[in-house]
DNA sequence: TTATACATACATTCGAGGATGTATAATGGG
DNA sequence: CCCATTATACATCCTCGAATGTATGTATAA
């Protein structure tokens, strides 16, 4: 039980995490103390004390090892040439959908972050990171919805900043709710209905999605 | 500083609750301690403790004294006799953007319990009455849906149910993404236009409501 | 005279953050 | 290739402050 190869103490670091999304789930953050983590893990404070600072320093790492490789998907979009923009950002909300629904790992970081935890003192810097990130995937909707506008699809009147606001703001909003209780509505079935709706009102031609 | 007449004690019973939400949306709920609150509102631990059993308690009469009088509102919703139900459903939404954008103490109310909370333990209770709060709120929006649609203000395609979900979770989202940053985007003004772009997007025209 | 509306004082618990111990893997020298 | 050294990966222990809840004191309104 002491001094493990690299390998096992990668693991160890693993498990740490994953307890820690465990009892963040079900204590909150702010009540759970790092023993609880460490008994929850199989380990002992020192493990935790070894691995992290602290636990803002924990959680950080937590919401680093699912919501990292996020930004990835991010230039994606920015990336993509497809001809009508829309179909992609659409495909990509859709898929956050899908990914809420049927992986439990980033449903439990959606859950924590959204209701199981306070944006305030340390987390502060968290919640900056958080909400950056949610603007950068604003200003690729923003991009979206005007080159749209400029090709056509869409009508001349429609206003790239309002429609992206209102579009990730559905999507924020439907999944949020979701994740309060499961049991008021499919998400699965409802999400893509619902983008298509609000696409559809902003004089989107959905045959061309 | 000692034995106050009926009246002052409830002036102080307020300034509690007041002080509790300064310190609250400053701080965070589980962060702040009673003594803190206590000094904010110029009385000591004795006096929170007199007029509340605990932390809990204090948090259930804070969101109580703002959020109470909410639930009347919602009955005027289900008794309204208007020919088009849906244009009262898109008053009292605007109304609601308007009280958060204008309202301060409604702002920071929102805020506390979306982002300074965990609702968790002894929170639990409180997210429950918020969670059914909202259901009811949707129920009401359903029978709004399903009663346009008999009356034929709706195309006969409508779900009624997923129409209220999307309808509920876009106000959601854009209240909610909005109080984390106002910088972002002007709720006043995005909020009626996003909303008509989705009653658009449901069938919906916009010259009957 | 009694209940009220607090202030003050006290006991207890709990969690954070080091300090320290320690067995072993990794590393370098002969 | 073997041995000594060092750094690693924890476990254990200790101290400290902070917050909670309660108990008690007390002046005054009822």
């Amino acid at each position: 039980m002491v001094r493990k190869t690299k390998e096992e103490a990668q693991e160890t670091r693993d498990a740490i995490l994953d307890a820690a999304e465990q009892v963040f789930q079900e204590r909150g953050v702010s009540r759970t103390s790092l023993a609880e983590i460490a008994t929850a893990a199989g380990v002992t404070r020192g493990a935790v004390y070894w691995h992290f600072a602290n636990k803002a320093d924990l959680f950080d790492a937590m919401v680093q090892r699912t919501f990292g490789p996020l930004d990835a998907q991010l230039q994606e979009l920015r990336a993509g040439d497809d001809e009508n923009p829309i179909r992609l950002l659409r495909e990509q909300a859709i898929q956050f959908i899908d990914r809420a629904v049927n992986d439990p790992q980033y449903f439990r970081l959606l859950e924590i972050s959204w209701h199981k935890c306070e944006y305030v003192g340390e987390m502060a810097a968290i919640r900056d990171a958080h909400l950056e990130c949610g603007n950068r995937y604003l200003a690729a909707s923003i991009d979206a919805f005007r080159l749209a506008k400029e090709r056509g699809f869409a009508p001349a009147s429609l206003d790239p900043h309002c429609a992206a606001v209102g579009f990730v703001s559905l999507i924020d909003g439907m999944v949020q709710n979701w994740t309060m209780d499961k049991a008021v509505f499919p998400l699965a079935e409802y999400g893509p209905a619902v983008i298509d709706t609000y696409l559809a009102g902003l004089g989107f031609d959905l045959a061309l999605l």
